[in-house]
DNA sequence: TAAGATAGTAATTGATTACTTACTTTAGGG
DNA sequence: CCCTAAAGTAAGTAATCAATTACTATCTTA
């Protein structure tokens, strides 16, 4: 059992912040989530947060950089080494459901914070980064019409949503269920599906 | 101009109170919904509600059981004409889009709902309405296989995931947005690729 | 039309929340 | 080793929330 120190740098106590806020939100409403249960979570005093961050917003804040970077350039380099744009999709989307059954607070997270009314500064973060990973689809989608693995009159923008879709669809089956476990079982599944929705038909 | 009147017997006044958090969550976050918004929306004073509702959560559970009925009788409505199962699919995800385009505050609470730790009533309404959901489609899915219209190899649990994962896809893509406007118009691109991915594949 | 029942107001309560302040403990370099 | 800056504590504040209370206005009908 790893102790925890009481007293740590400022930087690495912003990291364990962010790390206990994304563990509570694979467990309760992120909207549900307050600075005390934050600070229970981190074996800290409820003030001790505000050393460290001027509000609860910048908190989340945080959160949702480090999250959204982090999902980037996983799934970035799960689609770099494939051959294929097919291949390079499948391998996106089963790194994202990876990194959604590791974190299960993450999607919960992005999908709350795009409900919050009006333009806060979390809000455009996931609104930045969902812009990315929908770029990174559309190349691939445009790429696999180009070289005939995908159907040629394809939609790529319909299809980049059905993609995160796909995804999302799987996340609330999980909320359904109250169990994580089951969203692994079912990705491929999913994904082949949709792959044969988009894909160019082979000759019989 | 149709003006308000004060006094409203009971069952209106319910009524009313549900049409008032439906269109609020049409533009907020359900969970910062507060009493006091409710009853801004209404003309009423706050206290006035718990004339009629016993607590907050019993605001909710109305809301969430009205949605739930809506949703399901309008969809069962759409599909009962139709003569193949998959134009009965077609019509019951056209329907449902065209429910969530004019109340966007609904899956906004089905899904805020879902979130919610532990086993609240009204998250179990969620629960057993997508239940009986997911039936439906089931159905119509072993219909489709069974009558070769459906790819013969078909799982159709998780083609009833793939199902609702692209409605939810394209609520998110309108939260991103932030314009309910473009659900519609994206919506039979959607399910052209979702039906390409299940059904059986014609003869060349 | 008087009277009881129903629906509303206005003010208040206790709990909870994000954030502050005054003080204490700990780590680490000269 | 000690002194200072950083990190944490404990108690408190103002604001906000759901829910309550004491009272008033408005319907219904006998």
């Amino acid at each position: 059992m790893r102790r925890r120190p009481k007293h740590l740098p400022a930087e690495e106590r912003r990291a364990a912040t962010v790390e206990a806020v994304i563990d509570l939100a694979g467990e309760k409403n992120p909207s549900d989530i307050t600075t005390s249960d934050i600070a229970k979570r981190m074996g800290l005093t409820q003030g001790a947060l505000f050393r460290h961050f001027p509000t609860k917003d910048s908190i989340l804040q945080a959160v949702l950089s480090w999250v959204t970077e982090r999902l980037l350039s996983r799934v970035d380099r799960a689609a770099e080494g494939m051959q294929s744009p097919i291949a390079a999709l499948e391998a996106m989307f089963m790194t994202h459901i990876d990194f959604v059954s590791e974190q299960p607070g993450v999607p919960r997270m992005l999908f709350g914070e795009l409900q919050r009314a009006g333009e806060t500064l979390p809000k455009r973060i996931v609104q930045t980064m969902t812009h990315h990973y929908a770029e990174r689809l559309h190349r691939l989608l445009r790429a696999g019409v180009a070289q005939g693995e995908l159907d040629a009159t394809l939609d790529v923008d319909t299809a980049a949503v059905l993609f995160i879709g796909s995804i999302q669809g799987l996340v609330m089956q999980s909320l359904l269920a109250g169990d994580v476990s089951h969203i692994r079982r079912d990705a491929p599944g999913v994904f082949s599906i949709y792959r044969r929705g988009i894909e160019a038909r082979h000759e019989l």
